[in-house]
DNA sequence: GTTATATTTTTACATTGTAAAGATAGGATG
DNA sequence: CATCCTATCTTTACAATGTAAAAATATAAC
């Protein structure tokens, strides 16, 4: 039987996943390589082979588990905001989501296919469309299942647009980030029920 | 005095410009390279030295000539449509911006920094900010001045989101994109008119 | 304890960005 | 017209990367 644990390292598929995330929270993204990430690991260059097929295939896993986070912390705003109303609810997700790409942009714009050099691993779809589902599922609850797609495409093309432009530096100084958030949550809420 | 045609090459600088876009249409992203580029404008792989600091300031010119091209394009779709109501030709703005994303999809994802490996050149900083005062002045033909901020950002936003969601392949497949996007155009407009 | 095998290291190579030194050609100056 | 000057381009060089293959090593099974 060949138990993937403790052979020579411990789980040095973990600690790579692990050295890779704090790589891309801490380097700008091009310095994020897979000899840095063996480095942080403290194995030699070739190491990760064994674990990744390609740095684009270690990325695509980072993605995967930001994904799974990430619908983690919808879950926890939608389950905060229970009793209130689906519009109320949608919003609280949506301010989830704009919180979860500011803490998180190195790994966002992974999870969000920006970054050219990363890989559709099996787990990343699936961590992706489980997200999709939980979006789909809550917007459901407002227009009912037959536009929940139409719907739940509105909302995230809404909230991610404007995580974008945030992390890119697209929008001018001179607009008031914190309150055009909460404007936009307003006006996508509006459009949503519009459908 | 130095004019900067016609020494060696001509103007290589514009040639390496052309060859960039085109190297950017045909070549996924990582094959992008310098001496890529120099390769294709009958070049030494350090002749672009004299032309760009780095291959981050040739993307980023190029950027800001994408810039350029993309301002033009919904400045066609707002004079084509200027006997219409302002939210219809705000609708077929919209319509041109995801035409533009779809058409040149290597130079849209360079103009909003989903590239790594790109600079603000002040040609790019100024031909973003052409952009956005283009579509500020069209929404404050429905929301009036005072809020043109808010109301850029939000149609900015909704669909800026909904090109990276296609591009990126994030939406699932059973949703149908064309049909999607107009019902999204619509959207946007009930909520900027709710602002 | 021996052997087989999964794991890791060593070694190697092509490619990249960038810097520096050398070659070359166009324009200016006499 | 001859000469120098300087912008432009090429050659050469170097460190870093991704990836492959060969060599070494530690664990598990027997």
């Amino acid at each position: 039987m060949t138990t993937p644990k403790s052979y020579h390292h411990g789980d040095l598929r973990e600690q790579l996943l692990l050295a890779g995330e704090q790589a891309l929270a801490e380097l700008p993204i091009d310095d994020v390589s897979l000899r840095e990430i063996a480095r942080r690991a403290g194995v030699s260059h070739a190491a990760p082979k064994h674990h990744f097929t390609s740095l684009a295939n270690l990325l695509g896993e980072i993605a995967g588990r930001g994904f799974q986070k990430f619908v983690a912390s919808l879950t926890m705003a939608a389950e905060a905001s229970r009793s209130q109303t689906p519009e109320n609810r949608l919003i609280a997700m949506g301010r989830a989501y704009l919180r979860f790409a500011e803490i998180n942009p190195a790994v966002y714009s992974l999870m969000f296919g920006h970054v050219a050099n990363m890989s559709m691993t099996p787990a990343l779809t699936k961590s992706s469309y489980e997200a999709w589902t939980q979006l789909e599922n809550a917007v459901a609850e407002i227009t009912g299942p037959a536009r929940a797609a139409a719907g739940a495409t509105h909302v995230w093309s809404s909230v991610h647009g404007l995580s974008m432009l945030k992390s890119a530096g697209r929008l001018p100084p001179h607009v008031p980030l914190h309150m055009v958030e909460e404007e936009n949550l307003q006006m996508m809420v509006v459009g949503l029920k519009a459908l």
